[in-house]
DNA sequence: CCACTTTCGCAACGCTGTTGCCAAAGTGCA
DNA sequence: TGCACTTTGGCAACAGCGTTGCGAAAGTGG
């Protein structure tokens, strides 16, 4: 932290928001973090100094002095030569992924999921095992702590830069206390976060499971680079992940991205929320009596009220009722938004931005360890940009 | 000091290209304008340079080095002493609204309205006329290069910093290209900033009408620091502007708040776009039976819709429709978002974080020039953070 | 083998915010 | 009235950032 006293005194009143003063380290922190989101990017190809150079807005040799630095930590190395285009050849650098790891937590009603993952984003080992989210905090710290460092032990005791948790929302981001989980409402108020922070022994960034899987969907290259998307779980309830910008949207009480209880059906049947046609009621009774097109439909037009809202590029399906019909969904969502975009001249339409008109509709890859990858994400998001 | 040549801080330091890296110039104008927008926000009573220093983090060295420019190019000026604390008063240094101005253009169907704004975002001249936006490029061009002349004149010939141009939509905010106007297609594919820029001889930025009007109500005192709110604006149409963590969302083709044409009843009446149960078809066509509580009750359900999905902390309403039952389309809306929000646990509504637990709702104040307001301070966002 | 091109590091530089120090300008008490 | 104390804010020296100038390294082409 910072040497400022920690009395403030005089200035109680008003007291808006502290603003983001960027000094020097702040600079030399935020084009650290360019360049090491650009050599994650390139992957196993890497990237020239000057590629960097030219992607960035730096100077070469600003480029140079970054990736010495880099080097000299063991981030980044050496890495070939590119092909001369006649003169000398550069040379390629590239991220070291197994420099540095960090945990993924994925705290679910009945189970606990952690993985490690190196910089790249790759697990490396794995555990999981059966857990009651009912049984109170002791509990699930204990276990928590107990699969971590079985996890580390396994990995031979690598450098961990911290554990992401992603559990049932609702929760603050900001503050990293759990809300009101449904159905256990004895961890209203919990904070979580430094709890766990305290047992671990790790920085811990805490994160609702949607958001959680957001992000680590968004590592696929489709997804990478600045993307804008939304990603719609529909499992035993229907939730969503915004990816605006790149970046996780989370509201201000990281309370966005509840999208099951729009309501599109005025007056239509009761939900359990007591709201009368939310999206989630009407899903899952057609997928209950087993039709299939009209939950695809009814999750479509969804869709697309979200994705006039926010102009979005991408939009991905996944989650377990989803999977058991992908295709299903997936086309029947996607004629939905090709209907919509048609009848309004939608800006990427009349210029051409793409193979399509409507933004695309794909099913989000990955198992049941997607959470768990995202919430180790979580923390790698902090060190790149 | 004076090294400084005095149009220097008019163009505010944004990424030139793909490249967001940031040096040094970059980081003195991000402090500038941080510094620049909390004298902003303090207003008439301005903030001293130790205030300064503690909200921004920066240290009042620092704070001292960027005032001094700022005074020294005009922009601000020490304006008394608070009393003091059993030391040496502090100065007071406030922004000198007169120091810069920005133009701002609202080209609406059958009007154009232009502003000339000072750096408060103050209006301190305006000028109206009518327009026939079909009438051709030349024709608009000239309406606005001759309006704008005409008010620059009448103030004297003040600094002006740029133009900001709000028109209907759709449009490229990035580009500054406007697409398929409703109504209007030979404007589709224009390059109305290029050409606007060349005709003013100002930097331009182009906007939807209803940012622009979101963006001049978030200067709002109540919605100032880094607030997020939606706009709706309820008039002949029905379309949103969102502002998320103080800055206005676009989105990435400057299609974001399309809002009216949210779905929020299935296979419901067909609406002048060719879906079925958007909003706005719903909403006017309560109002033109005049059953005003339905009316408000089913913008009240699309408003709760968004609400849930981003998370946002107020929600204001204006336009034409709105005007004409202020208080039933306020008290409606908030009754929605009340019952909605008592069903389910919200984040603030759990930790006691106001008054009411749903968001509030508010009428947006200003009168027919809050768009060219907007316009103006489109520019001026540029100059401040 | 030489001329040329291209990459990349070293050294000097300008500029940033930071730190140490001190004058200025008040209050409070003897 | 005078002195001690507190607080503000400027001056000067400083460390660290990216930038610039220049030269060495490492290729290609004639």
């Amino acid at each position: 932290m910072s040497s400022n006293d920690p009395d403030r005194p005089t200035t109680a009143p008003t007291a808006p928001a502290a603003g983001p003063g960027a000094n020097l380290l702040a600079l030399r922190g935020h084009n650290t973090a360019l360049v090491l989101g650009l050599l994650r990017t390139a992957g196993q190809e890497g990237a020239s100094r000057l590629e960097l150079a030219g992607r960035t807005g730096l100077t070469p040799q600003a480029v140079s002095k970054i990736t010495a630095r880099l080097r000299a930590d063991g981030l980044a190395e050496e890495a070939g030569r590119r092909a001369s285009t006649g003169g000398k050849p550069r040379t390629v650098l590239r991220l070291v992924p197994g420099a540095r790891y960090a945990v993924g937590l994925h705290l679910d009603r009945d189970e606990i999921r952690c993985v490690l993952a190196d910089l790249a984003g790759r697990p490396v080992a794995e555990r999981r095992a059966p857990l009651d989210l009912g049984a109170g905090a002791e509990a699930v710290l204990a276990a928590a702590g107990r699969e971590v460092a079985a996890l580390r032990d396994a990995a031979g005791g690598p450098p961990v830069l911290g554990a992401g948790v992603a559990c049932p929302g609702p929760l603050d981001h900001g503050t990293g206390v759990l809300r009101q989980v449904t159905g256990l409402p004895q961890w209203d108020g919990f904070p979580l976060r430094d709890a766990l922070g305290a047992r671990l022994g790790l920085p811990v960034v805490l994160d609702k499971d949607t958001n959680a899987a957001a992000l680590g969907i968004g590592r696929a290259p489709e997804e990478a680079g600045g993307a804008s998307f939304a990603y719609l779980h529909l499992g035993t309830g229907l939730g969503a992940g915004l990816v605006l910008g790149g970046a996780l949207y989370r509201g201000p009480h990281t309370g966005a991205g509840e999208f099951g209880h729009q309501v599109v059906q005025l007056d239509g049947p009761r939900c359990g929320c007591g709201r009368r046609g939310c999206v989630e009621a009407l899903c899952l009774a057609a997928v209950a009596r087993g039709d299939l097109p009209e939950a695809a439909r009814v999750l479509g037009v969804a869709a697309a009220n979200l994705v006039e809202l926010l102009d979005v590029d991408r939009v991905l399906l996944g989650g377990r009722t989803v999977q058991q019909h992908p295709e299903g969904f997936r086309d029947g969502v996607a004629r939905v938004l090709a209907d919509h975009a048609a009848l309004r001249g939608r800006p990427w339409a009349a210029s051409g931005g793409g193979p399509g008109a409507a933004p695309a509709v794909a099913l989000a890859r990955g198992g049941p360890r997607t959470v768990a990858d995202g919430a180790a994400e979580l923390v790698l998001t902090g060190l790149f940009r």
